[in-house]
DNA sequence: TCGACCAGTTTGGGATACCAAGATGGTGTA
DNA sequence: TACACCATCTTGGTATCCCAAACTGGTCGA
């Protein structure tokens, strides 16, 4: 269920078109993280009436990249209790997932997964490869048929892909989660449920694990380039 | 982290009003499952104008309460898959979630919890008691601190609430799922992890298993009544 | 100098009007 | 009788316009 989604792609839509354009700009950082988003403001610089502009921003909403802030609405800021909580979520779900996914996929969606894998081997550029990483988190996902599972892994990649721009990546941390992708997909394959949710979750947990201290870290330095960073709780 | 939610009730705003009207109306089956929405009906009906009534309806699809169909907008089907998808993810989110609390939750945050089961006791009439369980497993989920976790578990329970008026519940039925809630309460008591675990586990699977065997049967008389009801896939 | 108050501006919430695409229904023809 | 076609109506999408609340600056008084 779930599989790839072509997308019907509703070009027409002024709100579809918007929406994406917006997305896009706040996962790129255009818009940075905490900015203030005016409606008329949005609405002059993409050239669209305030009915889309503030359709495309309850869509936004409901996605978690933006907010409301009082009256008004701003990109939602990087938050790393919400960055650690995710991760909790996600290691919860995508190992029930992959669980469900060991014995309800068919070997063909399990080639198609290892060629989604495979063809993103030459890790491309800097961030490529973290896109790569939450589309192969979200296929693996779907494999379990369970289409909220997979709503709820995407949405939790979504709220994480702008970390893809915070984080340094050398490209040996990349090739190091490519072959934890890799090993994960070996279980699957080898309908080993045990061992690709330990793997699953050993991969998810490291990863955050590494992502949070380094922005902890950096968070001065982030907050000096204007992104409105939260600081963790008291664990 | 997310405790009880006072909810500071924006009683003013028109959308927020005409988004929880339509909200209960949804969960009540005033509005019935299938039913086909026009943003005009709407507006005669609530006597309200189209902007917040589209602004509600936008809130209603992102909970799941309304759908796109086509160009126009109907009331969320009953959907035997989707109730089965939801108690797999349930399951897997509640047990992180409960073994989350078992570390996290304080002595005062576990009594709340209690005292909010207990007053739940005389399990009133007919639904009030599936409204109950849904706030308990809300407030169990929320005991974890973790929000994204707390709001999926939320999610899940509203998409499911409709159930509650097509599901015979007998009183020895609802005690005995209030007593299953406080078996996970007595574990977390005694911050016992994998009990608390494995008896959440185990309350979400049965019900959900007795829920879809009778949805399957009554499928039939269901839909006389009017209600949109989808079959389940084949297993 | 510091702070309270006030006019002007900005902003989101809501109400309408218009439009094009889709759905409806009826009629005329084969 | 059955089917195709066209006028009409309905519906969501979009563009504006008005309003009240919130915000901004700046001035005046203690």
């Amino acid at each position: 269920m779930t599989p790839s989604i072509p997308q019907a792609a509703d070009t027409s839509s002024q709100t579809q078109v918007l929406f994406e354009r917006l997305r896009s700009a706040v996962l790129n950082l255009d818009l940075m993280p905490g900015q203030r988003l005016t409606e008329r403001g949005l609405e002059a610089s993409y050239h669209a009436s305030r009915t889309p502009v503030r359709a495309a921003l309850m869509r936004l909403e409901s996605e978690g990249l933006a907010q409301r802030d009082g009256r008004g609405w701003i990109v939602a800021p990087i938050d790393l209790d919400e960055i650690g909580a995710l991760a909790e979520l996600r290691e919860a779900v995508e190992t029930a997932a992959v669980r469900l996914a060991v014995v309800r996929a068919s070997d063909a969606d399990i080639e198609a997964l290892a060629e989604l894998l495979e063809s993103t081997r030459p890790v491309g550029d800097e961030e490529e490869g973290v896109r790569a990483g939450g589309d192969f988190h979200g296929e693996l996902a779907s494999l379990s048929g369970n289409a909220p599972m997979t709503d709820a892994v995407r949405g939790a990649m979504t709220r994480l892909a702008r970390t893809r721009w915070l984080e340094v990546r050398t490209p040996e941390s990349r090739e190091h989660a490519w072959a934890e992708h890799r090993a994960v997909l070996a279980a699957l394959r080898a309908r080993d449920a045990d061992e690709a949710a330990r793997l699953l979750g050993a991969h998810i947990r490291s990863t955050n694990e590494r992502l949070v201290a380094h922005l902890a870290a950096d968070r001065r330095r982030l907050r000096a380039r204007g992104l409105a960073v939260l600081p963790a709780a008291t664990p």
